[in-house]
DNA sequence: CGTTGCCATTGATCTGCGTCAAGGAAGATC
DNA sequence: GATCTTCCTTGACGCAGATCAATGGCAACG
């Protein structure tokens, strides 16, 4: 999975100041079909906490996340709820052949997606195939990261899943910055206690507990509530029972 | 998901005696098409209970089932394993692009295999576009499962995850045979309760459990350990907490 | 500056499932 | 038909994490 998201943020870059997914799908088409993406797009913000679509709505736009952060969640009748994505700026959201949302999209930080509606983006899949590669690409990467996943919520346990939860926050952004000479990260954390537990199959109360005990034991240390700072990043992964290294640049 | 299965079972009837994946994938195929795909494939068999190929191993093709069941699983050092992945007959196995595997892929029947070695299949992907579609269906189609997967595996009590397994597996197969005119369905479980156990994230003594509860309070009955029959097709989706009716023709 | 609302922390208690342990059923092998 | 092997069932007990409940921190707002 850290080549996934190194290569997401490799591509993030690539447009440089404008981080705006069809230019990473499009990162190998030429100049042509940029513009037939172009004239397609357009821009919808959304506020913190605002629900973007709820499952079961219709949808008739795939879109990436420009900025900030969107989840997926999935919610029985009896409101238990679980998280099964985290959108982070670049990553891709609908599914082409499909109009009708399959989870709840919602922005936990004020949010910029990048739209194109649906059936002409379809279209343009079938007339540039490698697009259509590119998100075959995306989407087996989202598989492989979903399936680790759910190794973490059938067999980790609570202490486990959080360290695993920062590890791979802290991977996302660590080679982009806040890292100095030594294994010192620190990761801003932009999800509250409650969204944690939905993303990890917990209650806020364990996840609070976890954090607490980690920070008592060295693990990490806590800036305010949501900057976490990790003083040993090797230490972090001992704690989260993967048995690699978690890609870590070295 | 249900969508998914039907139309994967079509595909696998579309090619009629032979249920092999490349056809499924080459629905759409001419027969030129079709003849090269014919000319990369061999075929490969597999004893019940041997490892197709271990997590980390060099792995040169793609493959897909024709028969049996295999199953995808992860492992931890100190040995908790979590299975990610049930592979029926036409399901896909192994990733374009990547040449070692991510998960154990083990034989959990005497299984056949049809496969492509990767290279050849990677450039007749580049080349025959409709085809990468197809795999990206399909693939989306999995990324779903594996979603509906992280609900279960997150936030079902043990009782639920028994029947919603059970639901899916008769889902699976009940529109091909063993149906009467109720909703009563039949189910072969192709799987000891160990392989349960590593699917659902709990023990084996736990599914044994369950299976015995679900077996008194009257929503299946037992014949034998693997034949599973189910009276009331819905009263096992009430007991499985899903909102849907899971697809169930009616 | 006090109030309101949200989020986080911590404690006390409960419980579902894991763990450990002891058989039982049914097919395979001799 | 005796023994092995594999898989399954059931019981007793303990614990990790859920639940219930109280309190604290802090920013926003009048």
């Amino acid at each position: 999975m850290n080549v996934t998201l190194h290569e997401k943020q490799a591509l993030h870059m690539e447009c440089g100041g404008c981080p705006i997914r069809h230019r990473a799908v499009c990162a190998r088409c030429d100049s042509a079909e940029m513009e037939t993406l172009e004239q397609l797009k357009f821009y919808r913000s959304f506020q913190a906490g605002q629900t973007v679509i709820w499952s079961g709505d219709r949808m008739d736009f795939v879109a990436s996340v420009v900025s900030g952060i969107a989840t997926l969640t999935q919610t029985m009748e009896d409101g238990r709820r679980q998280m099964v994505g985290l959108l982070l700026p670049s990553d891709f959201v609908g599914r082409p052949g499909r109009s009708i949302a399959s989870y709840d999209v919602t922005a936990t930080t004020d949010l910029v997606m990048c739209c194109f509606r649906r059936k002409p983006f379809e279209d343009m899949l079938v007339k540039t195939p490698h697009v259509a590669q590119r998100l075959l690409e995306m989407t087996l990467d989202e598989l492989d990261a979903a399936r680790e996943w759910m190794l973490l919520l059938g067999r980790k346990t609570a202490r486990e899943k959080i360290a695993s939860l920062l590890a791979i926050v802290a991977r996302r952004d660590a080679s982009l910055h806040m890292r100095d000479t030594q294994g010192k990260v620190s990761v801003e954390l932009p999800l509250t206690r409650e969204e944690m537990a939905d993303y990890l199959g917990l209650t806020l109360e364990t996840v609070s507990r976890q954090i607490s005990a980690l920070k008592r034991d060295g693990i990490i240390r806590l800036h305010g509530k949501r900057l976490i700072e990790i003083p040993d990043y090797r230490r972090l992964l001992d704690e989260a029972g993967d048995d690699s290294d978690g890609g870590m640049p070295a």
